[in-house]
DNA sequence: TGCATTCTTAATCAAAACTTAAGAAAAGTT
DNA sequence: AACTTTTCTTAAGTTTTGATTAAGAATGCA
């Protein structure tokens, strides 16, 4: 996971940057807003720490340009100032956090960590009706009983269920369970959603997995 | 959005209430922590706000209790407690924010938002009257009951609700829903409008998709 | 290596979706 | 009112898409 440090105070730059490779998260440092900004804007980045105030770009005009591009990394802010007028003002343009300084590494750990953590931290566990995927122990169990799923059987029930009551369509699953320079004018995913099915042996009432016609398909609770 | 408040000091808990409910939330309170489990494992909120200490049970009961069946839904923790070590506690066992005591009602409602916005942000709805269009699930909704599409009838639909309020060209409904260089002197919108129209049941009071002669078609709320 | 399992391709069949066209109905014009 | 134009509706034909099956290729394991 990549994290991006723009801070402009020296001391407390090195700190985090030290404190967070421990952590064994990979860490930039900017100390000013302009290389703050074409770093942030890279695009390499899981994480965002941004100092409020700066050299040349405060960190709310980083964030309000980063969120044009990328809406989904996360964003804390550091910040002195302790008004809620300011923490309020931070959060509206998108940030997704703020931490008051001083604070303790350990805090700010943690929120990184709760930032960070529906990226990286794997649910164990995902459910869909009567139906229980286990990721760690790679088992499929429907109404408490064991199915044996070959591999890309298994992936293909997990992306389904991942994005319950979202469409999947044909070409996110073959980039997701398959390769994504797949040639796909095939007709696979067809074969191993039959196959899926078959095991799953879901009945006329337990329509949990759809076709959604000229889209793809979509795991769905009933 | 709905929003269970757990917390056993009957002011705040109070306050909480009111502030969220004037913010368009429903909002339930439980005053302890049995109560508190019982409500929030019933899966019908969005949204988790606990308090650190309560009777009976302790919001860290609730909160492990409640992660086990619901691994998504955002828990928000209110602690008076402001060491290090329980907050961060608090995120280990799968909260996603916290707040000490005393806090501006502003502070909460903001994190309250962030915590949402992920979740009203996914489902990506559309509404016109009784119609709701939910492009990640591909289905539309009329009172809420499911109404099944085909691809093209759900873009023609989509791209009108999108412009509600603004008349939709033949040509510009032609170049969006069908290809740009579509030989379309035929009925094809035509056609489909009335597909829609008639999957819809719109009756004589519910005119929500009407025929602007010469032009094209337009969404119109009532 | 050889066997068994898993993955992929291909071909067939069935069903659903799309398009066209033509007549009916409605709205607008003279 | 008669006529013209536009829109609505229906039905039929065509195309696309998905389900299913079977067989060959690849992979992994004994």
């Amino acid at each position: 996971m990549r994290i991006l440090i723009v801070e402009d105070e020296i001391g407390i730059a090195n700190f985090l940057k030290q404190g967070l490779e421990e952590e064994s998260y990979a860490v930039d440092v900017a100390h000013a807003g302009n290389e703050g900004l074409d770093l942030a804007l890279s695009g390499s980045y899981d994480l965002l720490i941004l100092d409020w105030m700066l050299p040349e770009k405060s960190g709310i005009e980083i964030c309000t340009q980063f969120r044009k591009e990328y809406s989904l990394t996360p964003v804390i802010f550091l910040t002195a100032k302790d008004t809620v007028q300011e923490t309020v003002f931070g959060l509206q343009i998108g940030a997704n956090d703020y931490i008051k300084k001083p604070f303790h590494f350990e805090e700010l750990l943690q929120r990184v960590r709760v930032q960070l953590r529906s990226k990286s931290e794997e649910h164990n566990e995902f459910n869909l009706g009567p139906i229980v995927l286990n990721i760690a122990s790679h088992t499929v169990f429907k109404s408490g009983e064991e199915i044996s799923f070959t591999q890309k059987e298994f992936s293909l029930l997990e992306f389904l269920i991942r994005n319950k009551g979202v469409v999947c369509s044909r070409t996110k699953i073959i980039e997701s369970v398959w390769d994504i320079h797949f040639d796909y004018n095939t007709s696979v995913i067809d074969v191993f959603i039959n196959s899926i099915r078959k095991k799953l042996n879901l009945g006329e009432s337990e329509n949990y997995i759809q076709t959604v016609r000229g889209v793809g398909y979509i795991a769905k609770e009933l």
